[in-house]
DNA sequence: TTGTCAATTCAAGTTTTCTTGAATAGTTGA
DNA sequence: TCAACTATTCAAGAAAACTTGAATTGACAA
């Protein structure tokens, strides 16, 4: 993934009612859920729902496809994945640290014998 | 992590200067570096940097110590690794493609329905 | 065709974020 | 103290993002 690709899904990301999307949407899988199910389920309205959502495809972290008269949108793992990747990879150069600290990079963090992670929050 | 620190992470994350300020410090470690050294090394004015640098400060995602007339900045690793962890766990309830896209869940990608990674709050 | 429904687009206004130069605070050395 | 240096804060303006109601498009059924 390049640098602007995940510039545009981070700041996709970066939005409490695209983030409340992700999540409803993730359980959801490859069927989705239509945009006025969604709407109803979160309480937004049309348009603005509509904005967010095109923000999340745009960004490549939904997808969507048309059913009669409705769209369902689901998540694009591979987008979601990929710009995680972008940060714990390219920007902070695979730093067991920080893999350590997002609790899915323990092979990294054994691997360099990393100094116990300065006590952990939710433990 | 709560909802409100991640969406102010990940907003700090969202930004070009700051995704390179990430990038360069990363690797510096606790040590980290002087603001004018940074700025000269982006190349960036002071005032621009130090804005950036504190919403990164703010966010959880820098710390920021004096020493003489210098002030040193370094990266939380935990901030940034909390703040993956977020997306990761808390918005894709640690779904086995996402984790398998983005390279750091290979036990849980490799398991396929195991939802066990999560160092942060499992068994 | 006509009416209805689902979703998007448009337009306008608001709010937030970002950048820039000028001014300010704090530290050090002469 | 004074001058030099480092960094932050301030103020103003520019740009981008967000929300809302109205209008529009496209699909379906009568």
């Amino acid at each position: 993934m390049d640098r602007s690709k995940a510039l545009a899904a981070l700041s996709a990301l970066a939005h409490e009612t695209r983030l409340d999307l992700i999540r409803l949407l993730t359980p959801q899988g490859n069927e989705g859920m239509a945009a006025g199910q969604i709407a109803e389920t979160l309480g937004i309205a049309a348009p603005r729902l509509s904005f967010h959502l095109s923000a999340l495809e745009q960004a490549g972290l939904l997808r969507s496809r048309k059913v009669a008269r409705n769209v369902f949108y689901s998540v694009d793992p591979r987008g979601i994945g990929l710009t995680i990747s972008y940060v714990l990879n390219d920007c902070c150069c695979d730093n067991p640290e920080v893999l350590a600290a997002c609790g899915h990079g323990r092979d990294a963090a054994a691997d360099q014998g990393v100094v116990a992670v300065s006590g952990t929050e939710n433990t």
